[in-house]
DNA sequence: CGGGTTTATTTTGCATACAAAATACGTTAT
DNA sequence: ATAACGTATTTTGTATGCAAAATAAACCCG
């Protein structure tokens, strides 16, 4: 009789999880010290399966280690920022060249719908959903290379600057040349063009690490 | 009077780090089921700082979690290596680019003096040495670009398939290609021709990802 | 004798308890 | 009053214990 039994994850799973949205939504700022038992005390479980969240969000970066003095939130410094992007672009330069090769026609056609939805979320100034879509559309592209591994890096990789993306305000002209770079990704990928999507995406990652380190300049 | 006091790691560092050693060395081959207790006794720790350890190697990708079911030692497929090697080529790549704007000149020559033990080393048929000295010259290039979350990137994927790499058989075709293209590397580099030490080493790589391929077919 | 069910044992998951280190605090001496 | 020392408290690190799940074994029934 024990048809549909919920398998919950792991408590340290889900603690992770947790957590990471934590630190996503900046209630967790970047430099918090996290004391655990004021943790556990919050989400209800002991500190056994915080703590192996915590060395899982270690390995993935987004909380810092100190010996015998806890973990903290990662700080991520423009530095951070001007070294993750150029990889984030070579990567997704790489899947974009496999997903012009690998790619369904079906998929490519469900992206460009996905894409003209990002243009009218631009025109309505609808940042939020813009930015959805947007992110969107690289995943797709990305899980359409076929390669599990680098979408795993380039998830990595990109939650490392998450917070920063988000917060990082684009000028009306940064905006535009995002929104027209898309459109070329797009037109790239229908004519199955591997070398000429990989150039653009690889440009369109280099207008975002500018767009992103002249918003943190100001701060 | 507290000079020379050693601060020890914490100890799930050490198991994890004892543990990254066993699997590399092959002691606790692909598949292999981490039975807690024993590993504990083995090594004379509790549950605790193992299971954190555990915990670590799987975010790593060195280790598969199974829910209830303990974890396994990941085995690193003939597909995995397809799928790692094009992008470790991507970020080899990009670390070249970088390197060849950012290395000092004293820099170079050291890793000109190394690769020329390498070449001493394969002439003289001398496998570990020239691995290492192959390996060596990799790694400071990979420095050499200034980007250590690059590094981190590139070792990451690398000891995913450090064990599949060790025991590939070099022919003595594919040997001699390799150590060619080491030549043109360093020279590349010695120019400081960023585009041509980058596609040098992409297609290095791409020779290592065949090597492999065809070591791993016959077994 | 074989398949399936129940029971026992092992093994993992989580919580708690204890030890060591770090931090905070208060006291004392200059 | 301030600096420095020593003590108290907090916080992390490790070990152990208990419960639930999974695996192995025994048993029963056909």
């Amino acid at each position: 009789m024990n048809s549909n039994v919920i398998v919950r994850a792991p408590l340290h799973a889900q603690v992770a999880e947790r957590l990471r949205l934590l630190i996503d939504s900046g209630e967790l700022a970047p430099g918090t010290r996290l004391n655990e038992n004021e943790l556990c005390q919050n989400m209800g479980v002991s500190r056994t399966p915080l703590r192996e969240a915590i060395r899982s969000l270690a390995t993935e970066g987004l909380v810092e280690l100190q010996p015998n003095r806890g973990a903290i939130v990662s700080v991520v410094s423009q530095d951070d920022v001007t070294e993750i992007l150029p990889i984030m672009a070579s990567l997704e330069g790489l899947g974009g060249r496999l997903a012009a090769v690998h790619m369904q026609t079906d998929q490519i056609k469900q992206i460009r719908k996905i894409h003209n939805q990002m243009v009218t979320h631009y025109q309505n100034y609808e940042v939020t959903e813009y930015f959805e879509t947007n992110q969107l559309i690289h995943e797709l592209i990305t899980e359409g290379s076929g390669n599990q591994t680098l979408v795993d890096t380039i998830n990595s990789l990109s939650a490392k600057v998450r917070r920063a993306r988000f917060s990082a305000q684009m000028t009306r002209e940064s905006w535009a040349k995002a929104v027209s770079e898309h459109e070329e990704m797009i037109t790239a990928l229908e004519a199955r063009d591997p070398k000429r999507l990989e150039a653009i995406l690889i440009q369109h990652v280099e207008t975002k690490r500018t767009t992103i380190l002249g918003s943190l300049q100001q701060s």
